[in-house]
DNA sequence: TGACGTCAAGATCCG
DNA sequence: CGGATCTTGACGTCA
């Protein structure tokens, strides 16, 4: 399609990253929710945030979902804490870094925030958590192009009056909320139709969720793409740009399951279909960041042969411990930096993934990272290393057990380029 | 009453 | 004791 402006692209991941260093989210029980304990574990989800928000800058990702677990208990009455004051420093830096680096962030209150149930106590606690999320992002300077993505709720026996349960609580909710509330197709309740209605009753804007639709289609048959045309009418300048989620049925799982990563031969075919390009795209997908930055390049191809090395680099060890036969098919690649080949090398990692265990593949690999480790290893890692590498050749251990070893020992060095493997953490 | 989804905490088991 | 593995939690709806 010509005319394309590519660099308005954006596409982004949810929430947590796959094998990047100090991003890892804490959490605490209600029965152990002390204010001290609540405090801790807001500090350190806080900077865990800001080492995402670096990371994404860092790879051009401008798109992200804030977990609503980042502050615990966020509407809960046992959480007492005036994080929005407290943490105000945090909150700020944070902020510039998203406003400066021209990321959208969004939030995602989960299946649990009904905001049209029959239980009052229900809905007041749906209130409660949407004001909870709005005021995250306010705290953080976000703009009303910062969205809160909600779904519908439950049907109870009669849709028409569970959507009429929804827009009256959507027309008592703060100006605050509704300048962010948008709305989206779930995989068993509301389809696109009946999102479209309601947007057009309340004003809220609407995401398509391509999966959900899959699994939920309305009577009205139009394509995904048509679809996708129809919710853009229900952005308005203030909002931003349009949102869509993507996301792949995961092969052999429940259905709605999200796929471990996304393949790029359909992404590409179905991003190639967009009627639009100027659109957000969320991708839901078990690696995370790791998608996004695939999708990201191979949307863009002309990704530099530096860049592309460094991808390299992240996941040569994985491919290895798949197939030393495509490990070398990359390796033959990478050599000519003037051929575009971002797609074909993610590609190639795909077959990678998709191939099942072969035990050669795996003890080969483990013996190149060893051989960061064996120079100056301890007797006690060597002999760890050589009984857990007899044990899974007899079966009686598996690969993720000697891999652990592995990276304990790298931590110990502090070996920068292998702690960095996705070799260790997909 | 349990499945659903999420993912780290908590509990328990193993050597 | 450290590390691996299994279970729980917190939420609401629906079969």
């Amino acid at each position: 399609m010509q005319g394309r402006r590519l660099n308005q692209l954006a596409i982004g991941y949810a929430c947590i990253t796959v094998g990047v260093q100090n991003t890892g989210l804490s959490r605490c029980i209600l029965k152990n929710a002390s204010e001290e304990n609540i405090r801790k574990v807001i500090a350190i989800n806080l900077s865990a945030l800001e080492a995402m928000v670096d990371y994404n800058i860092k790879n051009g990702i401008k798109l992200f979902r804030i977990s609503s677990d980042i502050i615990p208990f966020g509407s809960h009455s046992i959480n007492t804490v005036l994080w929005w004051e407290d943490y105000k420093e945090n909150f700020l830096r944070i902020g510039n870094k998203i406003t400066s680096a021209g990321m959208r962030v969004s939030m995602h209150p989960g299946q649990y925030t009904v905001l049209n149930s029959r239980d009052l106590n229900v809905v007041e606690k749906a209130v409660k958590d949407l004001n909870y999320h709005a005021a995250f992002l306010d705290a953080l300077g976000m703009d009303n192009k910062s969205k809160i993505i909600l779904h519908i709720g439950g049907v109870y026996g009669d849709k028409e009056n569970a959507i009429k349960a929804f827009t009256d609580q959507y027309v008592s909710l703060s100006q605050t909320i509704k300048n962010r509330l948008i709305i989206e197709n779930d995989d068993k309740n509301y389809d696109i139709q009946d999102i479209l209605t309601i947007s057009q009753i309340t004003g809220a804007p609407a995401v398509f969720d391509n999966l959900h639709h899959e699994l939920n289609p309305p009577e009205e048959t139009l394509s995904e793409f048509e679809w996708i045309k129809e919710c853009n009418q229900t952005w308005k300048e203030q909002d931003g740009k349009q949102k869509i989620h993507y996301s792949q049925q995961k092969v052999g799982a429940l259905r709605g399951s999200h796929s471990d990563t996304i393949f790029i031969p359909p992404f590409l075919d179905f991003y190639h279909q967009l009627l639009d390009n100027n659109i957000d795209i969320m991708l839901e997908v078990k690696d995370k960041n790791l998608s996004a930055i695939k999708c990201i390049n191979t949307v863009l191809r002309d990704v530099s042969a530096k860049k592309l090395e460094e991808e390299w680099a992240k996941y040569k060890y994985f491919v290895l411990s798949r197939s030393a036969r495509i490990y070398n098919d990359i390796r033959g690649m990478l050599k000519n930096k003037e051929a575009r080949v971002v797609i074909e090398f993610y590609e190639k990692i795909e077959h990678a993934y998709l191939l099942s265990e072969d035990k050669g593949a795996e003890v080969n690999a483990a013996e190149h990272v060893w051989g960061y480790i064996s120079k100056d290893s301890s007797s006690d890692e060597r002999k760890r290393y050589e009984k857990l590498l007899d044990a899974y050749l007899n079966d009686t251990s598996s690969a993720e057990i000697l891999k652990s070893h592995l990276l304990k020992c790298a931590h110990k060095r502090d070996l920068q380029y292998l702690i960095n493997s996705l070799y260790f953490y997909i």
